[in-house]
DNA sequence: CCGAAGTTGCACAGCGCTGTGCAACTTGAA
DNA sequence: TTCAAGTTGCACAGCGCTGTGCAACTTCGG
């Protein structure tokens, strides 16, 4: 279109613009994850040619939302523990569900892509640690397998995360359903049967399944 | 480069042209899967002006590829069937493996990329259905979760496999050691503890983890 | 040996982007 | 008001490809 910056501020500090074009990258890669530049400029209230005042390069856009996003979910994810690996491992994934659900398509591409090594083992990094802990733990506890090495056991529970991800993309899923489905898929990766999960889900409904409460 | 097609039969048969042509991209685009159009035909020992002689365009020969890929996997897998659906489903696991193996990158970018629908719903169809109704066969006589919708469930399961192929692109896995975790993933994922997969492992180790027999 | 199928080599247009340079303009801050 | 930071609009080079056109040439099949 005419990228009619009508009712639009063009300028007023550069720091707001600089927001409001990692919120316009986050909604349109969200939506087509080749987003041009172009495309987000215009959601931003920008031109392309002004991104290139606050970011040295298109990567280097994605590159920080990638980073803002993750250091969120760390941060999220960090707030809450349990002594029981189990259920902290629960908790784990319906935290980083719920701050994850909205921006599923871009998480997705994120994770998928090529930006994915320096996220995971960036701000990330603690947060595959302390799965793999809990893997760790749940087996010693006997709740876990012990027939697999807890490394692999924690790739498989985080690709069980990520299959229910991707199915959330392909078949929009509610927020409190993918929420139930992380759980059970990252339980069942665990070692629990479904019954055990289930039974997981039910005996801490209130950390794992309903709204947040404060 | 030089590219030397030194000691080459540039022509012979049109249709082993093709077939060299097809063996190149697959091995190629496994390699890399941005491989140009160069890389693959000088990889054929041609020139990539004369791979429109055989194919449209790239993405048709690369369309072709996954066709012939699935379609092999179909057969591979509707040779053996049996009546326990749990078995049956690790049976299935089993055969895809093997037969995929050897291409992983290949698989996983067809899997993961606007290939997928088209694949996996043309070729592979009836795999899925298969999932399917062993998903809700393991359901009704227990042996399975009955907590979610069976369509869900073999999405889920189908997502353990695909966990497996990314697990095994990214830390090189065995061939026998990925053939037991897609077994046991997937397992996970239709509600099995880990010690009853693992009893279906070793209960039938003969069709399960050992190599082919015929 | 002849014709046709197949191949080569080259040139070129096109694609949709990204990243830059630069002159003109707008706006915030002092 | 003044000045600089920020923005715009435009033009342009570059990128790495894909897909075509065409005149040679090579080889197979008859």
């Amino acid at each position: 279109m005419s990228s009619t910056t009508s009712a639009r501020a063009p300028r007023s500090d550069a720091a707001k613009n600089r927001a409001a074009l990692l919120d316009a990258a986050r909604a349109e890669l969200n939506r087509d994850p080749d987003a041009s530049l172009d495309v987000i400029a215009a959601a931003a209230g920008l031109t392309r040619r002004a991104v290139y005042g606050h970011f040295p390069s298109r990567d280097a856009l994605i590159a920080e939302l990638a980073e803002l996003g993750a250091a969120r979910v760390a941060a999220a994810v960090d707030a809450i523990h349990d002594a029981d690996p189990v259920l902290d491992l629960a908790l784990v994934g319906r935290l980083v569900w719920d701050d994850v659900e909205h921006v599923r398509a871009m998480t997705r591409t994120v994770v998928r892509g090529p930006l994915r090594e320096q996220v995971l083992s960036g701000a990330l990094g603690p947060l595959h640690e302390r799965i793999v802990a809990d893997v760790r733990l749940a087996a010693s506890t006997g709740a876990g397998r012990t027939d697999l090495d807890p490394e692999v056991v924690a790739r498989l529970v985080e690709g069980a995360a990520f299959a229910v991800l991707d199915e959330s993309v392909r078949s929009p899923l509610g927020r409190a359903e993918g929420r139930r489905l992380v759980v059970l898929a990252g339980l069942g990766a665990l070692g629990l049967s479904w019954r055990e999960a289930q039974q997981v889900l039910t005996a801490h409904a209130a950390r794992l399944t309903e709204e947040a409460e404060a």
